[in-house]
DNA sequence: TCAAATTAAATTGTATACAATATAATTTAA
DNA sequence: TTAAATTATATTGTATACAATTTAATTTGA
């Protein structure tokens, strides 16, 4: 491809996947807003329901997210009674994140929502299946890159 | 697949495209930095760059984006004088978006930018076709819903 | 024609994201 | 053993995103 072409939006694979992300949040948002959870905070909630009492750097290594953006978005969790934070004993740079009763409850409600998010989509089961390997390839010859940049080079 | 199995962080193709495109703004970032724009004014000034003198709605379509998000991102970008804001002399409440010469210039320097991130990612030009395939196919699927929403069905 | 409906941007409010920095706790090493 | 380095989280500042509302201009329809 000449650099020409490469400079069009629609040959931009970035912007393809950066516009899909945006829509598929956006799909979720109404099943999610019966939960009282946003898109971000759900899937916060997914990685919490497989394993709990973790701490902040944990879960941002599942979520790929930091601190910056877990930290005010655990405290509206706890805020809403999903969940607590407290210092490890064993450690207390380390901040626990443990599910209340309440949170563990939620995920009698949250199971519904991938089957119902699907039914609105419109989309066949191949092409997610497809779309889901593809993107684990594509994150796994990324990561590299991402972790060669944390370290500074 | 079970709802038990449905609700697996692992399983989402929701987690791995908003994943995959987070990391994929992150590769851009050195490069845009030497031209001084972020992630979104960069496909911003990729659809001013084809089409000029548009307004902010049509922009918006084209990036899936609203006024609320453009509206700030095009003040910053005149504000860097790679662009002037005025109002439409046939339809007032329009407002056009004209590059400046600068802002024309800017794309010399942008040329280099697709082939500079490809040799970064570590990706083969098959998967990157690949991908922008599908996240077409799958943004075509989605449009439907995104439209019926709006239109508040 | 002119009030009501529609349209385009801007504004407001909330929620991410993340770089850079600050703070406090722990580990390392001289 | 204790000062320096490292680690985990929080904070600050900037930049998206987008829903909901507001404002101003234009179009529609009785």
């Amino acid at each position: 491809m000449s650099s020409e072409e490469a400079l069009k939006l629609e040959n931009q694979t970035c912007f393809a996947v950066y516009a899909c992300a945006k829509e598929i949040t956006r799909l979720y948002q109404p099943v999610l807003k019966e939960l009282g959870l946003t898109y971000t905070q759900y899937i916060a909630m997914l990685a919490l329901w497989e394993r709990d009492a973790v701490s902040v750097k944990e879960l941002g290594e599942r979520l790929f997210l930091d601190s910056g953006t877990l930290t005010p978005l655990l405290k509206k969790l706890e805020a809403q009674g999903l969940l607590t934070r407290g210092r490890d004993a064993g450690d207390e740079r380390q901040l626990l994140i443990r599910l209340t009763a309440d949170g563990r409850a939620l995920r009698e409600k949250a199971l519904e929502v991938p089957e119902k998010v699907f039914c609105q989509s419109g989309v066949n089961v191949e092409m997610l299946m497809k779309i889901r390997s593809q993107m684990g390839e594509l994150m796994t010859a990324l990561q590299p890159v991402a972790a060669a940049d944390k370290r500074g080079e």
